[in-house]
DNA sequence: CAAAGCCTTGCAATGGAATTGCATTGTTTT
DNA sequence: AAAACAATGCAATTCCATTGCAAGGCTTTG
């Protein structure tokens, strides 16, 4: 699907730089943070680029993961999510070597049980180690 | 058991702001964040709470999750937990009415699965909703 | 007991990231 | 074309985490 009718379905406007952040993010096999994404689009604003990942946030485009350092890392949602929900429940893999931020879309978070009269609205789960990759 | 043994257990001076604390810590509910204990302690050094909740973390005795907002919020290990490994892998629960974060330590993180070759150091699990109180 | 050394504390300063205000520009609606 | 609304860019602020350094205390050792 082209990066045009994926803002359409999440009512964003198709402007320029979301189409640029949306194809950048698409190509990511991992999560970035703001910083990140600033490195890699040296014209852009900032700000801008914030507003722009907040807003893939709030309309169930990307889902963000705060990562050991205490930076949130975002990433592309990979299922169906939307404004009011997101239900990517997967796991989140931070290596502490390379100090990457891992999706799991492949891994599930198991279903838990809570407390009486607690109410879950979202998950976030954050799996600390090492990667493959640095063994 | 006393303040000065836990503390001696976890290889830490103690000392009488270390004491202060780790009572503080015992009658909380909560998760606290270092703003919130320093508005508790009105005449402490914001840094020494701060170094006293890192080195509490470091040896074991308290471990801590960032919270919705971004905040590191500290609470008491349940379990026995060391200077190498905490062991404590509950549940937390951020209330998005009350904005506390709550240790859930009867209710346990299911095991988890993990791509071939990454390897486990620690979980950090929050689940975001409403709480008991809230509802 | 005294000297040396290490740990803790307090204060000041820095660093980094998130967030906001406002003016400007661009897009959609009427 | 005008009005209304949304997005952008820049500047500034706020908030929290973190560090440097000097001073104070406790522990160890001669």
């Amino acid at each position: 699907m082209k990066a045009q009718d994926i803002l359409a379905r999440h009512k964003l406007q198709p402007t320029a730089m979301r189409m640029l952040v949306l194809s950048y993010l698409q190509k990511q096999e991992k999560a970035i943070s703001l910083s990140g994404l600033y490195d890699d689009f040296e014209n852009a604003d900032r700000t801008t680029l914030y507003r722009t990942l907040k807003s893939f946030e709030e309309n169930g485009l990307v889902h963000s993961i705060t990562d050991k350092k205490g930076t949130v890392q975002y990433a592309l949602c990979h299922a169906d999510c939307d404004v009011h929900e997101h239900n990517d429940a997967h796991i989140h893999f931070y290596c502490t070597s390379c100090e990457n931020t891992y999706c799991l879309p492949k891994f599930n978070i198991p279903s838990l049980e809570l407390p009486k009269n607690f109410q879950k609205s979202e998950v976030k789960l954050l799996v600390e180690g090492v990667c493959d990759q640095c063994q």
